[in-house]
DNA sequence: CTGAAAGCGCTAACAG
DNA sequence: CTGTTAGCGCTTTCAG
């Protein structure tokens, strides 16, 4: 009843060859001249017992699995999981498919994900790195598997990367929040360790310069990723009571801004009048809950469409040089 | 330089045969009786050049491919996004791996991805269906391949299935509503086509007839997933004006709910004093936007493992029966 | 204790 | 126009 269909089976059913078959169904029909009886006979009966080949045979066979790795730290981030999504349509496209790993902020995991990714023979990766050390670009060029950096990359390594300029859109947001009139400019942070969040830093930092304004480390707030939510609360209260003339907040990741304003709500700070709040990357949570509140856009499907393509080139196109692409950010007013 | 390292290569570097080599990697050079000094030299070869086996050809030799295929409507919707990631994080301990699909709320795209993960023979498939023919279960049990199906399932069909008792839950939200001295209670749905859905609805339905409460049709309001964005405001604002003592909304998603109160927000409507809320599924989002809303909460992360669990057990055990899991929902308000 | 050889399902030179 | 054959990299039976 439910006999496997296979090549061979349906060789031996049509009296035919494997090669012929193959050929034939690979396409390869006509320019090879074969009998177009036979090519429809094949056809015909293919797609009567809906024939599909074995991938795995298939790309083992072919030396490529037309499959591609995706390696993020969260997978329930709405920002990682719209680059997801993103990127799974453009993908698509071309009739690639994704494996997609989530390292968890962990950079052992992370690399092993690599290695494993590696061995499932996926034609490609793109990571948004968690580590920083670059371990995950040198096993990944010591695999030579074409791989493109998002989001998060390494200033000094030449390889493939599609990133926003951090630094300048921070730089923006203070000049932006500074034309509005701030004076004191707190910011918030978590993951200092990560480049782009550095960028972001570096940003704020030349921003207060560029005003004039004094750059205070008592001004900068740095919370745990894994701890924020908890935290939070209890750092922000501090810091507002030692900090009482703080008129602008500009947080370093949508998620920051997020736990700073669920504080703010619960201990009923009128938190739109009383600071201009900035941030990056916008999200449908926070355009309902801080109008008016500064965001860095980042063209995030932009990014993944892009991201795709260099990784396809790089895929079909052995020696494409590394290709480096930093997105200007977009500053809108929620 | 790069040579591929295969189990050939480690062979022949160490003069011994393919076989040997394969025995010992497979962690059965003790048991098969192999010299302790051959054993070392094997593994200590491959650790130190880092082999890692070909898990094509290793799946098509072994005819199993330790990988699953989970399909889902959307990934960037958090609902979705927060299943993947405790999918993969169970699968993950398992040694699994999930090649992640989006149907995109698309019958026929989500009917060709099951072709799709079956010619890549992935092991086993998770769908939450969009489909509501059944044509999906149809296939999956012509490929005779271990399937479940999660969040939503077809009540006439034995298959595997983890789901929430919906119904009872929308008539404990109403029944809620009721003792909070609701009188007249709006339901707002889309996608009224899943069962998931119309059994919302008929909980709805019957909770308002256990408070003796009249059930109106023109107390529903139905939108379209792909529209509701755009809908909601202009919808809401009619059928409010239409009827201005509706006392309590009941929304059947969570996505509709936060649309909903974007829009009260827009317009300045003191939705948390002129109405009773309640919905499906808590958010980040909602908790801090509607406090004192009703929410059925579905245990997600138990139903992901469950769903894991029985998935596994119908891969390894291959007469498993048709298990299904119905999860009674806990109501909390925010 | 170790190796030869067949086979998983498909592709693609090479013959004829 | 069609078939033979080797091979992708690994597992596993069977023989020695």
């Amino acid at each position: 009843m439910k006999k496997k269909i296979s090549l061979r089976s349906i060789a031996e059913e049509l009296n035919l060859s494997k090669t012929t078959v193959s050929w034939i169904l690979s396409g390869q029909g006509l320019s090879k001249g074969f009998n177009i009886d036979t090519i429809k006979r094949v056809n015909d009966y293919a797609s009567a017992v809906n024939y599909r080949p074995n991938q795995l045979a298939r790309s083992l066979s072919l030396g490529k699995s037309h499959s591609i790795g995706l390696i993020v730290p969260y997978i329930s981030d709405t920002f990682y999981a719209q680059m997801i999504e993103y990127i799974e349509q453009e993908i698509s496209k071309k009739n690639y498919f994704l494996t997609i790993c989530c390292s968890q902020g962990n950079a052992k995991k992370e690399l092993e994900l690599i290695h494993v990714l590696h061995s499932k023979q996926v034609d490609g990766i793109i990571i948004a790195p968690t580590d920083s050390s670059g371990a995950v670009v040198s096993t990944l060029e010591s695999f030579d598997l074409p791989f493109v950096l998002i989001d998060r990359f390494f200033k000094e390594r030449k390889t493939n990367y599609v990133v926003l300029n951090n630094q300048l859109a921070a730089t923006k947001l203070v000049n932006q929040l500074v034309a509005n009139h701030a004076s004191k400019i707190a910011l918030v942070v978590s993951d200092t360790y990560l480049t782009a969040i550095r960028d972001r830093m570096e940003g704020y930092t030349s921003g207060l310069k560029q005003a004039g304004l004094p750059v205070e480390e008592k001004l900068v707030i740095s919370v745990n990723r894994a701890t924020y939510r908890e935290e939070m609360p209890a750092q922000l209260a501090t810091f507002l009571q030692q900090q009482p003339d703080v008129d602008a907040i500009l947080f370093a990741t949508h998620y920051l801004a997020f736990a700073a304003i669920k504080y703010f709500i619960q201990e009923k700070i009128p938190y739109t009048s009383n600071y201009q709040l900035a941030c990056f990357h916008q999200t449908e949570a926070l355009d309902v809950l801080a109008p008016g509140m500064l965001v860095a856009q980042m063209p995030l499907e932009n990014m993944c469409t892009e991201a795709v393509h260099i990784l396809m080139d790089a895929i079909t196109n052995e020696t494409a040089e590394g290709k480096q692409v930093v997105f200007e950010p977009t500053i809108l007013s929620l």
